[in-house]
DNA sequence: GTCAATTCTTGATCCAGATCAAATTTTAAA
DNA sequence: TTTAAAATTTGATCTGGATCAAGAATTGAC
């Protein structure tokens, strides 16, 4: 349909979904997909409303949740540029389990599931890359549960900020910037914990100079220490009575 | 390769993975399978080994755990006959990300990871059966990352014994029995809890009738009460002062 | 600027569930 | 049958972190 860019052909040829196919290729499955921006806070789609479509996300962040029934949020991944979401819809079908929330203004395409469904067939190697994306992703989740059921929750804390860092961090000349509203209950949420306990865990990391905490913002200063926090090579408990 | 009976292709026609192929192709792409025979307690393979094959059950049970630095055991997923483990061998090839212990004596087919990629393309109905079982795995495990997150032992310890009556649960005139060895430790591992807790809740469960617990046995009595538990329709609190 | 709405901090308290410590029961092996 | 090993139960205690409460800081709207 409509013709790309150079430079968003080149964008796009970065996506793992179309990893090894021919930009000839992306822009015949790309004619079947629907452009659309979104303002932070919209929602992409919600938890349990029909998976309709697949979405590839160009520009933006959003992060996609699940609520419990007693009103809970559960953060179960942060969507960054060049990543694909929504993927359960892509062939499965039933509903969505989680909802897609924006945290930036987002651009996007969406895939209609039934063009995936054409397209996958047709495009060997795509299919291959969605399996291949799909496993990656039950690895990352085993991680987290795995992390979850053993690991205190300051430990916790410091993995969530290393991967967001991974994920989406902007350095500067002392420090690494996460570019996202980020509150402390958002912190909370990805974790399984509760905004008080984050807090707390700042505020401390905040004291020793690992991080600056700031209202929704956060840097991290000394990311190597966090590493060590995270891996228990090192606990804050040890500082107390650590030699001065 | 070797012939294979009917009453063994009709079982395999049932597993996920060859949904919807025909004998004739599930011949086929077996012939490159090694079949192999477990004794419980036995490794299929091993946490951070080198992921050389995807393996199809055919009879028998195996529970999937990951191990934590420092020691401690957490059961992913318990794996019952016609089911597939070790799908991350099947494309993306690095290390197992966990290991795979028989409970009961397991009669199992391997497939080379070689071989699976030559196959793969070849049969696009079973790729998209593989995509199709690892969403669906995502999903699974996404819901139990939520319970984890936000449910609290007695509900999350509901859950689990729930999962293994559909599962592998055995209907006796009064009863559902479960069919394996299962220790405290082992449900514990299953929620991420400790073998005191589990056995705490059991006794108070065997108490108001809802189970029978014996050493490494487990049948349930009463799986709708256990239902409404897990719901959180109830909660064993609430039973301190009822009226009589 | 002022005001109101959010977000964040921090102290105080509480509790589910982990940990510790002994029995006790079950199972299997000698 | 005796005995030892393993699994389980159950009481006692402890504690990480949730919950509650009350300000303080930040931000945006007017």
């Amino acid at each position: 349909m409509n013709e790309l860019s150079v430079e968003l052909l080149d964008q796009l040829s970065q996506i793992d979904l179309f990893a090894g196919l021919l930009t000839t290729e992306i822009q015949e499955i790309l004619a079947y997909a629907r452009p659309l921006t979104l303002q932070p806070d919209a929602y992409f789609f919600q938890q349990a409303a029909p998976a309709k479509a697949l979405y590839i996300l160009l520009e933006g962040q959003l992060k996609v949740t699940q609520l419990t029934p007693d009103g809970q949020q559960v953060v179960m991944r942060m969507v960054n540029s060049l990543e694909i979401f929504g993927c359960v819809a892509a062939l499965s079908g039933g509903e969505y389990p989680a909802s897609a929330q924006a945290t930036k203004t987002c651009q996007a395409y969406a895939l209609r599931q039934k063009d995936i469904q054409m397209l996958l067939p047709q495009y060997p190697k795509m299919a291959m890359n969605a399996f291949q994306i799909m496993v990656q992703r039950t690895h990352e989740l085993q991680d987290r549960y795995r992390e979850l059921a053993t690991e205190c929750v300051e430990r916790r804390l410091a993995h969530a900020v290393l991967r967001l860092v991974d994920q989406s961090g902007r350095e500067e000349s002392d420090k690494i910037v996460l570019d996202m509203p980020l509150s402390r209950q958002d912190l909370a949420e990805m974790i399984g914990s509760t905004l008080y306990s984050v807090s707390r865990i700042l505020s401390q990391w905040e004291g020793r100079g690992l991080v600056l905490a700031g209202r929704e913002k956060l840097s991290v200063v000394k990311p190597d220490i966090l590493s060590q926090i995270a891996e228990a090579q090192i606990f804050s408990a040890d500082l107390k009575n650590a030699p001065i």
